[in-house]
DNA sequence: CTACTGTACCACCACACACAGCACACCTAG
DNA sequence: CTAGGTGTGCTGTGTGTGGTGGTACAGTAG
C-alpha cells in the first residue's frame, strides 16, 4: 500500500518512486509482481496519472520494474542496477548530503550511527537484493 | 575558501550555506571570524549578490553568524540551534533520505556503516560544536 | 467490438532559483 | 563633513521543475 504525505517535502512523483522501490528491496514486492494501474493508483492517491506515470517511468528507467505492452507493470529480477562507478558516486553524494543535514545537530558520532545502524538493518529483514552480476 | 560547483545538483545558494556550516562546524571558521563581504563573496564566485545574501540570510535565521550593522557578518559562539523535537525530526528526515538513496546500491549493511563512520568522524576532528543549554 | 494497459503528447499554472538593478541605514576612514 | 564599504530590503525578469487536465495511440484480454 503507497502512502502519500502533502507535508512531505519531497514531490509526490519522488514518493511513488521511493515507496516501491522500498517495498521491492525489502521483498515485499516479489519479482513478478504487477504494479496497480497507472489510472487506478492515481485514483487511490487521488492525484493526476501523469504523476504516477512519471514515477513508473523512472522505475522503468532504472530497472525496477518491466512492461508487458497492454498488460501493465511487473517487478523485475534483481540484478545490479549501477556500475560500480556510479554505485561510488551515489553513496559519496549520499554520506555528503546526510552530513550536511546532521551537521548543525546536537549528536556525536557514537548517536548517528546507532541510530543509523537500526534503521538500515532493519531493511535486510525481509531479504534486500543482492543478486549476483550484471 | 568557498568552492561553487556547477556540476552539483544543489542550488548555488545552499551549496555556500552547507560549505560555511561545515567550516564553522569543524573549527576552520572560529567565532567571531569575519565572513567575506556579499558583494566581494559574489564577485569572487562570479555569482549575483542576491543569491549569497540569501545564504547569509539563512545562517543569520538559524544562528550561525551574526550580523553587525554597517560591519558585516561574524561567526556566532557555539550554542543549540534546534529544540529537541526539531532535532529528532530533522536527524530522522535525513536518515530516511539516505536510505532512499542507497537503497538499489550493492553494499550491504557492515559496508554502508563504515564509510559513515570515517566520514562523520572526520568531522570531529577540528572539535564540533557541541555547547551546553540553550 | 469494448475495456483495460502503458506511453506520448499538448497546454496551463505555481513555485523555486538565479539574475539585475535600485534604495536605505549603518559604520569607518579620510 | 564626504566617500566608500557593510548588510538588508524591494521590484522585476527569465528559466526550470512539479503538478494538473485533457487527448490520443498501440497493445492485450474478454
Amino acid at each position: 500500500m503507497i502512502k502519500i504525505n502533502t507535508g512531505d517535502s519531497r514531490p509526490i512523483f519522488r514518493q511513488i518512486v521511493d515507496s516501491i522501490r522500498r517495498q521491492i528491496a525489502t521483498g515485499e514486492l516479489e519479482p513478478g509482481s504487477k504494479l496497480p494501474s497507472v489510472r487506478g493508483l492515481a485514483m487511490q492517491l487521488t492525484v493526476n496519472t501523469n504523476t504516477v506515470a512519471k514515477a513508473y517511468s523512472e522505475l522503468t528507467a532504472q530497472g525496477w520494474v518491466e512492461s508487458r505492452p497492454g498488460l501493465g507493470l511487473f517487478v523485475s529480477k534483481p540484478r545490479k542496477l549501477f556500475s560500480d562507478r556510479e554505485q561510488e558516486r551515489r553513496l559519496n553524494e549520499a554520506i555528503q548530503q546526510f552530513i550536511n543535514q546532521v551537521i548543525g545537530l546536537d549528536y556525536d558520532a557514537g548517536q548517528l550511527l546507532e541510530r543509523l545502524e537500526r534503521e538500515i538493518k532493519a531493511l535486510e529483514k525481509g531479504q534486500g537484493r543482492s543478486a549476483g552480476n550484471e
